[in-house]
DNA sequence: ACACCCATGTAAGGTGTTACATGATTAG
DNA sequence: CTAATCATGTAACACCTTACATGGGTGT
């Protein structure tokens, strides 16, 4: 039900799965590792959490230092509210992960697809990744075609603007492939999964894209308008 | 009153401005111009066109194929309502291009902006430009910064997804360098354009973007849609 | 005759923002 | 003690989309 296509929602489930937190935190969270891209205010993070607190996917618990010793440390202090995803939510958010629709190649949800590679298995990746590069290739195609029609009646500055957007699409689809490639070569064979349901979480499986690091908490910072 | 961003509008008007034209023409010429960026609905377009009458910044004519060749001959057959854009639409449509503010500088906006640089003066090019320009240089700073802070906990792909946020961002500035730099090299005086009448093309005013053999202006712009 | 683009519209709803209201906690 | 930041919320509304309703024109 509920028919929330909600970019929201998968990136409110996707940071709590790593780690509890309260709004604040979280909303701090999706302006800086996934901000760049999309900006969101407090007026829709916290009815958000509250439909899905609704929905039984999250709890709110106060924010207590004696039982919550990792929420205080990551909040740097004592926490008002703190989201914590269930069962059901971890669940749910397993499933969004695994479909795959045409949506998810548009161009915000792909990037919070992206952002989620972490804990999405290969092949889906590799389906992600696929599909985003052949809805760009549409695109491109639609840009071409309708280019060599009006090319004549357009002034310079619609000229360079329509270049530049291609050249923007081109790129990404160079990255596209490169990463796509990247996938298939870490380690090639144990494609999907035989048993046919999921679960299996992503674990690693080989070839990322570079580099590599710890965990360690760390407050971040504000991108607020 | 009004207290319409409008983006849309801007695009009617700055569209309209050039000949005029019914409904559907105007929405596949969104679409395609401007369409890489952006695509609008009847949804919003029709309503979008009777505010404008409303205004007092269009006419809505039926379309005679008698007294309106033109509109016929672009249309391919006869149309049924051609929107003309009166002389306050024009005067306000001028208002328009000629404000900067802060909005003028975001993705959306800088783009149709852009798409208008024809009928722009160079001054004010200029200004959007460079206010362009210092928007993202600004974003590359907290990118940069909230990036060295949170190194650590990132995972690969949110990495990468940032290290390429980053790449298109940097490209695009070099865009805008290059471009600002055509403006004032073509002939460095002469600024702002008195004004154009009926579909003239106005303002020449020097140097628009050249393909220049050796140097790839380079873009970026993804994220939006 | 049927299908398919042209052409115009409207009602309902989704998704998010702005501006406001409120207060606790920390730093100078 | 005061300012800034942390923290949570709500009401109003901006802006656009989807799905629907309707009908003319043109090609096969």
């Amino acid at each position: 039900m509920s028919r929330r296509s909600g970019i929201l929602e998968f990136a409110v489930l996707g940071l709590l799965r790593e780690s509890p937190m309260h709004g604040y935190e979280l909303r701090k969270r999706l302006n800086t590792s996934l901000g760049v891209f999309r900006a969101f205010s407090y007026g829709s993070l916290y009815p958000c959490l509250k439909t899905l607190v609704g929905q039984g996917w999250l709890t709110e618990e106060p924010g207590n230092a004696a039982d919550d010793a990792l929420a205080a440390a990551l909040a740097g202090r004592r926490a008002k509210i703190v989201y914590r995803l269930t069962a059901e939510g971890k669940e749910h958010f397993e499933e969004l992960l695994a479909q795959t629709g045409p949506d998810s190649w548009e161009d915000e949800h792909f990037t919070m697809r992206f952002a989620f590679f972490g804990q999405t298995s290969r092949d889906v990746r590799v389906r992600v990744l696929e599909g985003r590069r052949s809805r760009l290739e549409e695109r491109l195609e639609k840009m071409r075609t309708s280019l060599a029609r009006t090319r004549e009646r357009l002034d310079d500055y619609t000229l360079e603007l329509q270049r530049h957007g291609m050249e923007s699409v081109e790129r990404e689809v160079r990255w596209l492939n490169e990463l796509i490639e990247s996938e298939r070569a870490g380690r090639d064979q144990r494609r999907s999964d035989p048993a046919g349901d999921s679960d299996r979480q992503s674990t690693d499986t080989g070839g990322p894209p570079r580099d590599r690091g710890g965990t360690r908490p760390d407050p971040s910072d504000d991108t607020s308008s």
